[in-house]
Formats: structure tokens, sequence, C-alpha cells
DNA sequence: GTACTTTTACTCGGATACCGTCTGTCCGAGTAATTATGG
DNA sequence: CCATAATTACTCGGACAGACGGTATCCGAGTAAAAGTAC
């Protein structure tokens, strides 16, 4: 049980769409040399935000990706829901059935309510946090140049319609 | 990202197990059949259970295992513990520090607080569940019937010492 | 100069392979109570 | 009857095979802007 890369890429790449100007869109990829990651890979986590409606992309040349919301209207749960598949942490097993010897509609497994329990604490706290202010977390006056690095490459690679 | 069916398994057992009586042990080959699973793979959860000291095991003829401590003072995150090896659902991959280009010695991911926060919050969800309180929950006068029939198992084949 | 075609640079989405973790099996070794054996 | 050896029924722990999901690659198809071409 362990939170997968994925999520976490698919977080600064919205990070980094965030930083981008009014109408503009960054191809692939240029989102996949700045995060150094594979650029295949990059790809297709980038059409799962686009399936889960969190950006939107414009094929063909002058194509690229952009934000579909504001920042401050993506939570890190929403990115996490869209990276991955199945929603719900824990599913029964029915051992619990087995050990009891229980019939076949007397699905009553008890870890299922404190697992759900569990999972929306979780879950709340992903909620609060969004892109936005996730990027508030990083520009500290430490890691000013860096991020003006960052901005002078999408300067250069966004394009603008 | 998944709860593994291990887990779940290894809580029926600990439930099983404080329906032992006083000094009573209970061999792996009963608690993997009452419970349905497979026999090797039970014993092997089994001596996690023990190497984590949620339970204890005697060799020999006239073994088993029995709980170590008392069914109200082993959490559900106890047994979670036990049963994965590693502990925390997140751990950063250095993504932001591509992404920024940042020094080594500058291992700085924003998204490693807000995870910890969160896993915090499911920790401690199932840190007031205990294996004493899950077995409470069963005794509804539904499954009477289905529990004499377990602890009559456990008269039968549990070893007094 | 306008209409049409070709090129270019992107995204889209399925098929596939790889790899790590969880699940499950197998086997030899250790252990303790019981039973058998020899005096 | 007592001491010792063999048997029995368990656990211990490592090695290893299979299943499954996440990671990553590849390829053909679609799309839209730009460039080229014909009249």
């Amino acid at each position: 049980m362990k939170m997968k890369a994925g999520v976490e890429q698919s977080v600064y790449t919205l990070v980094l769409l965030s930083m981008l100007p009014e109408k503009a869109v960054l191809p692939g990829d240029a989102i996949s040399q700045q995060l150094g990651t594979s650029r295949t890979y990059t790809l297709k986590l980038l059409r799962k935000l686009v399936n889960a409606d969190l950006i939107s992309s414009t094929a063909g040349i002058k194509g690229g990706y952009k934000l579909n919301k504001k920042p401050e209207d993506i939570s890190i749960y929403d990115v996490y829901l869209a990276t991955t598949d199945n929603q719900s942490l824990y599913s029964p097993n029915g051992i619990l059935k087995d050990m009891l010897n229980l019939n076949e509609d007397d699905q009553c497994c008890m870890l299922m309510e404190l697992m759900d329990e569990a999972e929306i604490a979780w879950k709340n706290v992903l909620i609060r946090e969004t892109i936005a202010s996730l990027y508030e977390r990083i520009t500290i006056p430490k890691f000013q140049e860096k991020i003006e690095a960052v901005q002078q490459m999408i300067n250069e690679k966004s394009i603008i319609n």
C-alpha cells in the first residue's frame, strides 16, 4: 500500500501549468523535459488529467495543454482521483463471511465502515490543499531564482493563441 | 494504492485468537481452516504477527498461537503495521527537485508534509478501533449461532497448557 | 490571390512489455511433548 | 522404573514461483496550423 509516483508527477505537472499566461498552452514535451520524467508516460498521465476535466488539450501544431479550472479550484485529492483508477483504498475480501460461515447475502464486513471512515479523514486533508496553495508554498525567497528560470522556460515554449 | 488482503486476514486471525480461553493456544492449521485461507500463507502472516509481538507462538507438539496482549490493547493500526513492511504511504520521488533544478541537499517536497498530515488523520482512525471493539461489533444477535459454532471449534482444537 | 494539397507538430488511445510488490508454495530446520526402547 | 532414543506435530524462515497493478514504450490514427502548389 503505497502512494504511486504518478500522483506526485501529476501534481507538479499542474503546478507547472498554473504558471502559464492566460490563453496559452504548453506542449507535452516541454512538460516532461522540465519535470525530468519519461516523455511517453507523462503524455499518458496528461491524458488522464484531460479525461478528468482538470486540464484541456488542443491537438495539432501550436497545440498543448492548459488548465481547465482555476488553480485554487483543483485540490490534491482531485489529482489523486484522476490519476488512480480505483477510488477506495479498501474493499473487503469476505474473510469474515468465511470465518463465521455466513450466507452469501450476509456480506458483513466490520472493517468496511472503519476503513471508510479512515479514508474520509485522509481524503479531507487532501481536499484542503489545492494547486494554488501548493504553488504558494514553493514561492519562498530561497527558490526565487529557480522559479524565475521555470517561468522563463514557459515564456519560451508556451504558445499563446 | 490499495489496502492488501493480508491486513484483513490478519485482523480476523487476531479476532479468532481473542476468543481463546486463558493459557490456551490454537494451531495454525485450525486458523487457516476456519478463515478459509491458504494454509502456508496464513502461517507466513502469523510469523509477521509474532515478530511484531502481537501474538506469541510455542513450537512442538501441543504448540500453537495465542495473543500476546489484551484484545483491547491491539489496535487495527498495529495489525496494519505488523503485516505491511513499509510504514509511510507516501515517499517523495524528487520530481520537484528536478523541476526546479534544485541542489541535492535541497530536498524540498511540498507534498511531503501534506501527505504526512493526511496519513496521520487516516492512522488516527485505525488506532481508535481495537480487536476487542471489533469483536463487540460482531457479537450481534443475528450472528449468535455462528459465533457459538466458532467458539465450539476453538474448544475442540485449542490446546490448554 | 484563392482553393487545394502536403507537410509539420502536436494529441489520442490501444497494445504491449517490464518491473516491483503482494500472494502463495515448497522445503529443510528447529522444538517440545509423547512414545518406544534398553538396561 | 528410569534414562535415552525415536517419533510426532507443531513453528521458523528463507527461497522461489505466480498474479497483479503501476510504470514505461511503441505505433498508428486524428487534428489543426503552416507551407507549398496549381490555376
